[in-house]
DNA sequence: AAGTGGTCTAGACCACGCG
DNA sequence: GCGTGGTCTAGACCACTTC
């Protein structure tokens, strides 16, 4: 029980202030203190306030302290991965997922360049739109390696196929880079979603990357523009401007 | 020449990695091997490649080593805080501020609501429109606490308030909370941007927060759609949820 | 078994804010 | 001067990969 310390502190302390526990604007205790309630070193504290700090809960002042944010709980954290299913169970809504095909094609041209293998190299295309409270509103296109990726089913894709790839494949998902603009609607969009009059779309494309840093997965996300909303948490960097 | 050996090692390296002298998809040294090549201790190198990684610089796999990943310099990062100044500096675009207004006004109702203060307080109310090769694109409204930013100018504003804010005023911005999201063109839309038949337009609001936790400032960046890009890194955890 | 990164310790000194 | 957070050290043990 006294693995990962760190991450207990970080726990503890992020549920303290989701909870209300820990006031916004309020002080954490010192990190001597909180050294000494976990019996632990101050480089351990610090790696869990750090981590705090990170996902917007605290913010720490040389010679003063760490202060609360009121931050912490935010609306809609896409920054960091999460999936359609992870969403609806946070914010319990009302969701179904309707399939309309999981097929093995040869790539296009589009397809081979986003995911870096030569045109017409099978993959998994995998089309889903997500309905909520009632509405289509998102539609999902997948596209996944199938050297990688061998078998797919529409049973799998119509609960969650990350749970699978995890789960059953042993994949190891680790990073991803996403990207956010705004494209004009296709006849694809308007058969699959409620798209009203809009002409437009917001579109999010995600490239996922294993462990071994192979990008094995194409995502384009498309939402209606009503429902888009995406949350960040920044932190300026003073002196270097490091990125 | 020895302080803050861990940004020391962060920039030699990714330096070496933008210029491509170390090429995606190779090892990196070891951290036993940073160590002695820098004569310092391990937790030191570990703190910078922890840097990197967070960066999207390298990807660490355990009981294998640190791998250099290709998307170290990605195309527009707004991830963390970069201003329109910045920006254009970056990608050497032909770039022209227009000043609508800079004026002390008394918050609206809706302002107030996203500074936190009572209705009627006095803020400072700056509205610019940013003309990128030659078109209008961006509409930049920005609301400051006059009981912080005293004053302000024309002059100033068609320049960097940020730069004024910082070096002059020695504020100390720490971080900020944004939200994007896609909302319908207003009249002052159509009147200050080159818009052509668009009829929505992407909302970039931004929270600026000060050192000592005061929001100050409130911005709403208005990007035509067509023109909008966001680009994010992101790691998956694994295990716990964090957030 | 050897090498890698992940966690942790018990100290140390420094930079900063405040009374 | 004291308390705060920021950096750093020289070790230790663990988990994982590879041979």
């Amino acid at each position: 029980m006294n693995k990962n310390i760190y991450l207990q502190i970080f726990n503890d302390y992020s549920d303290k202030i989701q909870k209300g526990q820990l006031v916004p604007g309020t002080k954490l205790p010192s990190e001597n203190d909180i050294t000494v309630e976990y019996g632990t070193s101050r480089e351990t504290v610090r790696k869990a306030l750090n981590l705090l700090a990170q996902y917007g809960y605290i913010h720490k002042v040389r010679g003063k302290g760490s202060y609360v944010l009121d931050i912490g709980r935010m609306d809609f954290p896409i920054t960091g991965l999460i999936s359609f299913k992870q969403m609806s169970k946070k914010f319990g809504w009302d969701t179904k997922t309707h399939v309309d095909e999981v097929k093995r094609v040869p790539a296009n041209a589009e397809v081979a360049r986003q995911l870096h293998i030569p045109a017409n190299e099978p993959v998994w295309r995998v089309t889903r739109a997500r309905e909520i409270e009632g509405e289509r509103i998102i539609l999902d296109k997948d596209y996944f390696l199938s050297s990688i990726v061998e078998q797919l089913s529409e049973e799998i894709a119509s609960h969650s196929i990350y749970e699978y790839l995890e789960g059953v494949l042993q994949l190891k998902i680790s990073y991803a880079k996403k990207e956010i603009s705004v494209e004009e609607v296709t006849a694809e969009d308007r058969r699959l979603l409620d798209l009203h009059d809009f002409n437009h779309i917001v579109v999010v494309k995600n490239y996922v990357f294993l462990e071994n840093t192979t990008l094995f997965q194409f995502t384009e996300s498309r939402h209606r523009l009503d429902k888009f909303q995406f949350v960040d948490f920044a932190r300026r960097v003073h002196g270097e401007d490091l990125p």
